[in-house]
DNA sequence: ATCGAGAAAAAG
DNA sequence: TTTTTCTCGATG
């Protein structure tokens, strides 16, 4: 029988990211298990913490006195063997802690936080009462909350003996319940109770043989009106009478969808079948294999998706399928539900924290198999996976731009090999790294050339838009955009608009000096918002009114340069007035449901033309839309990323699948001032195999993945030298430590080196194979615990998806 | 000696 | 992350 317990404790240090024993105590012997929640005292003052069960031990192998596990907070584990083994796999390949991984996999709610309260326990006299407990002899302690003052006077009674801590773990994972009716009798009894009922008591009646009818379950007081067709006092007659008891039941907050109409699989083109074939061939071996789905827009790779899926399904398994959260739309969550209906479990962002948990426990208990959802999906508890699938695998939204900084995929790969199913990744336009594996066999590749229903792709023509600024005053829009979107509302067709709003922002400066606007805390320049008059920071959130001369040199003549959402939607409207223009941005789209609101406008023709960032390049399908327009093609390619092309080309290509999807031909313009530019080029024709092999050749000769791995280090002080002097060191102590060909760029300040009063300083590692980079950061990690205390922040990002 | 602030160390 | 302990200068 187990009397210890390994506990991993939620103190996300590096020297406590290690499982701490723990004596379990005799009431709850049997009931500990690997993967639970437990409050456990910790630290000298033993306050209480939450920890993870990781392990159970028979002898102690720690020579020192143990402590008690102190209670659980679940009856069930929440984490299974299988992603207790994830957490600690994830813990290493992302330098993050243990207890950080635990709780990503989770829902949000069972991060739960230690309150503390002071309570009284010795006579203080009446001032001290009234001024520090309000007369009250329990208090919250919250130190920060306090002014130095009383936190003084408070920590002085403690010494004192006077008063003691005390702590509570507070649960927040707690199901929603709403009460039911159970029957407490038989159904003879029932029967006699019936006999003896007054003549006028028609209710009563109905009510008896309600209960009858659902002898030995508990039904939701709700459901049993509707279903009786009786009132709810009536129950509680039955409660008083002793023929039934009112009790909680669990519901879940889901809003599962009433929408029952199911719809049945398609009929499969060439290729599509082939692509479901090898899938299912690899379902059906349990074969970890990894598919890449290489398919224009268009042509049918959710199909073979859910044609896939249902294989599993067969099979008895489980599937997963993620996807970008942007393309989570309504749209996209119908499909999947009307092909499995209540199978279907969707994690997303919209969902409340409530919510979030309710979906979470129906695939927890195996009442859901299918579960489709964005990056953080990946930890879908589900067992016996049999597929997992990764939509739109290029997207840079799967990889977690905070600890754990994982990456989607590699996870899914795991996940993968450990249930030996297969893994597919599709994309219109893959990222190189995932191509690259094809092209050496690591993945399989399965191509969908076809567009179905055989449609052309549509016509992209690129305008040059120096030759426009030569000819016009400056405008955003060229002449052959302005006639195309004149011509669309003439014929009651819809138009998408897009603005590119990567690297870009609407800044303001002074045509006389050149100054600019920048944050007094970070070191970029503020971004014009017209809709609260102000300039604001979109980093740190600073906000100021937009000045009238420059603060400088006092010129009248300060502007804004630069496009934002809003400004191009005041020019569009003086330009088309005629036009509606629905437009969507962050700014629009903040309030929960508003992205859906604002699609489901436009898909009911309530505008002409949808204006938006690149929110509105995925997963849209508008079939009255024939005309897409980019604004701004190139304002990625000026960001100091080798990825910008790589990223440029993916969303061109994406944004001009939106056009003509139905039977109307489209038309995509797209305006840019790198008309020769290799990403714009290859995408209008959406010649992925040339872009491949030409932007491939450039990362070969440049040193870039996935010709390499690359590690990225940072360091950040509030002073700028010493974030600097730092980083070299830790450069040079590395450099003593990793192979002699692996390559450190750096240090060098981040692009943005200032964010919220913070200096950033950064290296590379560029290595082809090390043995010892992975200690070696390890090793650093622990050896830099110690410069928290004097303001360094450090961390550590395996795989960047930006850098320099 | 005593106090208090701040750094350092330890956490089963 | 929080708590106790250590250290050190200021204070009486």
């Amino acid at each position: 029988m187990a009397q210890m317990a390994q506990i991993i404790v939620d103190v996300p240090t590096m020297q406590t990211n290690q499982p701490y024993t723990y004596r379990i105590p005799d009431e709850l012997t049997d009931q500990i298990k690997p993967g639970m929640r437990v409050v456990v005292p910790f630290g000298r003052g033993s306050r209480k913490v939450q920890g993870f069960v990781v392990g159970l031990d028979e002898q102690v192998d720690f020579d020192g006195t143990l402590k008690s596990i102190d209670s659980l907070l679940e009856l069930h584990p929440v984490l299974n063997e299988e992603l207790l083994q994830l957490a600690q796999w994830l813990a290493k390949k992302t330098f993050a802690f243990q207890i950080t991984c635990m709780f990503t996999m989770l829902p949000n709610v069972m991060r739960s936080k230690t309150k503390r309260f002071l309570h009284l326990i010795d006579e203080v006299d009446e001032q001290t009462l009234f001024d520090l407990f309000n007369g009250q002899n329990e208090i919250l302690f919250e130190p920060d909350q306090l002014d130095a003052k009383t936190l003084s006077q408070l920590l002085k009674l403690k010494r004192e003996g006077k008063v003691e801590v005390t702590y509570q773990v507070a649960n927040r994972a707690k199901a929603k319940t709403m009460l039911g009716i159970t029957p407490k009798l038989s159904f003879e009894q029932y029967e006699e109770i019936r006999a003896t009922l007054p003549h006028n008591a028609h209710s009563q009646n109905k009510l008896l043989s309600y209960l009858q009818s659902i002898l030995n379950t508990t039904v939701k007081i709700a459901d049993a009106e509707q279903q009786s067709d009786l009132k709810a006092n009536i129950f509680t007659t039955g409660e008083h009478k002793g023929w039934l008891t009112k009790d909680p039941v669990e519901v879940y907050r889901s809003p599962s969808s009433k929408d029952k109409t199911r719809d049945h699989p398609f009929e499969l083109n060439h290729h599509q079948a082939i692509a479901v074939e090898k899938i299912s061939h690899a379902v059906n071996n349990d074969q970890a294999e990894t598919f890449l789905l290489e398919g224009v827009t268009g042509s049918g790779k959710t199909e073979v998706y859910l044609q896939s899926i249902a294989q599993a399904l067969n099979k008895g398994k489980t599937a997963i399928m993620l996807v970008p959260e942007i393309s989570l739309t309504p749209q996209m969550v119908t499909r999947v539900k009307q092909r499995f209906g209540s199978a279907v479990a969707v994690l997303h962002s919209g969902l409340s924290n409530g919510e979030k948990y309710d979906e979470w426990r129906r695939i927890e208990k195996g009442e859901a198999q299918v579960v489709v959802g964005a990056r953080s999906a990946v930890f879908a508890p589900l067992k016996n996976i049999g597929l997992i699938i990764m939509d739109e695998e290029h997207e840079t939204s799967y990889k977690q731009d905070e600890t754990p900084r994982y990456h989607a995929r590699d996870v899914a790969l795991w996940r993968s090999k450990y249930h030996g199913a297969p893994l597919v990744l599709g994309s219109a336009t893959p990222s190189l790294e995932s191509r690259a594996r094809a092209q050496k066999g690591v993945y399989q590749q399965l191509l969908l050339p076809d567009r179905i229903n055989e449609q052309p792709l549509p016509i992209v023509s690129v305008v040059d838009m120096r030759k426009e600024l030569r000819q016009h005053a400056e405008s955003n829009f060229s002449t052959d955009l302005l006639d195309a979107l004149n011509d669309r509302l003439a014929r009651g067709e819809q138009s998408i608009l897009m603005l590119n709003r990567r690297g870009y922002s609407s800044f303001i400066m002074c045509r006389d000096c050149g100054f600019v606007l920048k944050c007094p805390n970070c070191d970029i320049s503020l971004t014009l918002h017209m809709d609260t008059h102000t300039m604001k920071c979109h980093y740190c959130g600073h906000e100021e009114p937009i000045p009238r001369q420059c603060p400088n040199c006092h010129s009248a003549k300060i502007r804004y340069y630069g496009t934002g959402t809003q400004k191009v939607q005041a020019e569009l409207e003086q330009k088309i007035p005629a036009a509606n223009v629905l437009r969507m941005d962050v700014d629009t789209t903040r309030r929960k449901g508003m992205h859906e609101k604002i699609l489901k406008q436009f898909g009911n023709h309530e505008a002409d033309i949808l204006l938006g960032t690149q929110m509105i390049a995925k997963g849209l399908d508008f079939p009255d839309v024939t005309l897409v327009g980019v604004l701004n093609a190139d304002t990625g390619l000026g960001l100091p990323d080798f990825r910008a092309s790589e990223h440029t080309f993916q969303l061109l290509t994406q944004v001009s699948g939106r056009a003509g999807r139905a039977d109307k031909k489209g038309e995509v313009i797209v305006q840019t001032f790198n008309p020769d530019h290799y990403a714009i080029k290859l995408a209008q024709t959406q010649n992925f195999e040339k872009f491949f092999k030409l932007e491939m050749d450039l990362r070969h000769r440049g040193g870039y993945p996935p010709y390499y791995y690359t590690v990225q280090v940072m360091t950040s002080h509030e002073k700028e030298a010493q974030a600097a002097k730092k980083m070299l060191a830790i450069t040079n102590w590395l450099r003593k430590r990793i192979a002699p060909d692996s390559i450190i760029l750096g240090p060098t300040p981040q692009a943005i080196a200032r964010v919220n009063r913070r200096y950033y300083y950064q290296i590379v590692i560029k290595y082809k194979q090390d043995q010892n980079i992975q200690s070696a950061l390890t090793e650093m990690m622990q050896s830099v615990q110690k410069l928290s205390g004097q303001g360094f922040q450090i961390s550590i990002d395996a795989e960047p998806q930006h850098f320099m």
